[in-house]
DNA sequence: CATTTTCTTTATAAATTCTTTAAATCTATT
DNA sequence: AATAGATTTAAAGAATTTATAAAGAAAATG
């Protein structure tokens, strides 16, 4: 079910022809042509995007997304002309997940609406808080790792090791990889770290370190969480 | 095949640097010193990925990466120094695939252009992550094969070997074709090490070994995955 | 700033995989 | 059917990769 955007602009034509094409590209419309207007609409019909226009009659473009803002987590895409000024004015934080400047052409504006929508939903699902395999379970929220219900102690680097597998488990991942989003694209030192990490990983969370049910070694290519999809 | 990477920045030291690391890692490396050259050189030719730095004579950094996304896919990285001012900007989302703040480790700008390029390409469906033929199942991201459902072991080679045939199912590779997509074109040892691997394959993946239904030899040219097109 | 904890490196042992070898088997061709 | 060349197969040693323990370095804590 594809969300309701809300239109506002006090050019009826520019709100007719995005409407036009966002109501083709499958989306709920709802519009309006001040701010008050659309300060009102906002709360009573909680639309899943707003597109705004920055010069507005009554409540001004910039102080309707002040006010959204501070009262919910709405995605709003800002509709400017194109100027030195609005650059400037870009160049401050006004809040909004995107801009265009106008004139744009309406399938640009589409995409770009796709793209905030996919931006913000990935970011509103920060996936589980707590992820449960068997005995283990890891818990995100409190940052820690249980067996059985009762809580192992992990130091950060292990933690964030199996934080990264367990969140795709099955999916293999190199040494490079591990270090490069556990510690960073910076990080210079050998892969062979992984390693010793991993073992003292296994030997917190498993049952049987040398036999390890969870954190598994692919020989020659790394490690990976073994979710028993495919066994 | 490494993608061409197109370097834009008016600082021509940085560009040496950046192009010299990328070089050295294999890329093919373009250049452009400001904003309207390097929308040229990307519309012409379609580079692999963008590095971008923000300040841009001519047409700005901005807008350049705004006019780069609503034309193409291609993953931008943009350099930006490091202000206030800018983790406000980058608080907005401008539409680029990843930041990196001047000044920066050459080492670390290639580690965030290879993941960056890995997570595009992985995007983009460059294949499948999973291949099917009867019985046979190939999963490239849990980086093992399955019969009927449940795991084979397979060695690295083997695994290699079996991945390279099954992309390209039906076609004849020589034993010196699969010794260099394989082992690398520097590979030093005997073609009949393939016979081995093949061997040892089969008695993994195939029902009959002696008589076997995907890994089949070609007398005389080499070997080849039967996709069962012309029985 | 001393103490504790964590991280990285190093060295060695253990496990796994790879390559070579040589004999047996198979295939195409005469 | 005989032959030369190609492939299969099994086995052993070489090479590579991973596990483990321990010590020194670095970082965090009070």
């Amino acid at each position: 079910m594809k969300p309701t955007i809300l239109v506002v602009d006090d050019d009826r034509k520019t709100v007719d022809l995005i409407r036009l094409y966002l109501e083709k590209d499958g989306y709920r419309v709802l519009v309006a042509y001040d701010g008050r207007t659309a300060l009102d609409t906002a709360r009573n019909r909680r639309p899943g995007l707003v597109i705004l226009d920055l010069m507005l009659p009554k409540v001004d473009g910039l102080e309707v997304c002040r006010l959204l803002r501070s009262e919910s987590q709405v995605p709003i895409i800002m509709l400017t002309a194109k100027t030195k000024e609005n650059d400037k004015l870009i160049g401050l934080d006004l809040g909004a997940d995107d801009y265009v400047t106008k004139p744009f052409s309406p399938r640009e504006l589409v995409a770009r609406v796709r793209a905030v929508l996919r931006r913000s939903l990935a970011e509103s699902d920060q996936g589980p808080e707590q992820i449960l395999y068997g005995e283990l379970e890891v818990d995100f929220v409190r940052h820690e790792a249980r067996i059985g219900g009762s809580s192992v102690h992990l130091t950060p680097k292990e933690f964030t090791l199996l934080e990264i597998m367990i969140k795709q488990p099955g999916r293999v991942f190199s040494r490079l990889e591990l270090l490069e989003l556990a510690f960073g694209y910076d990080y210079q030192g050998f892969e062979r770290t992984v390693d010793v990490h991993m073992m003292n990983l296994r030997k917190k969370i498993e049952n049987d370190p040398a036999n390890p049910r969870y954190v598994q070694t692919v020989y020659g290519v790394g490690y990976k969480f073994e979710d028993g999809a495919y066994v």
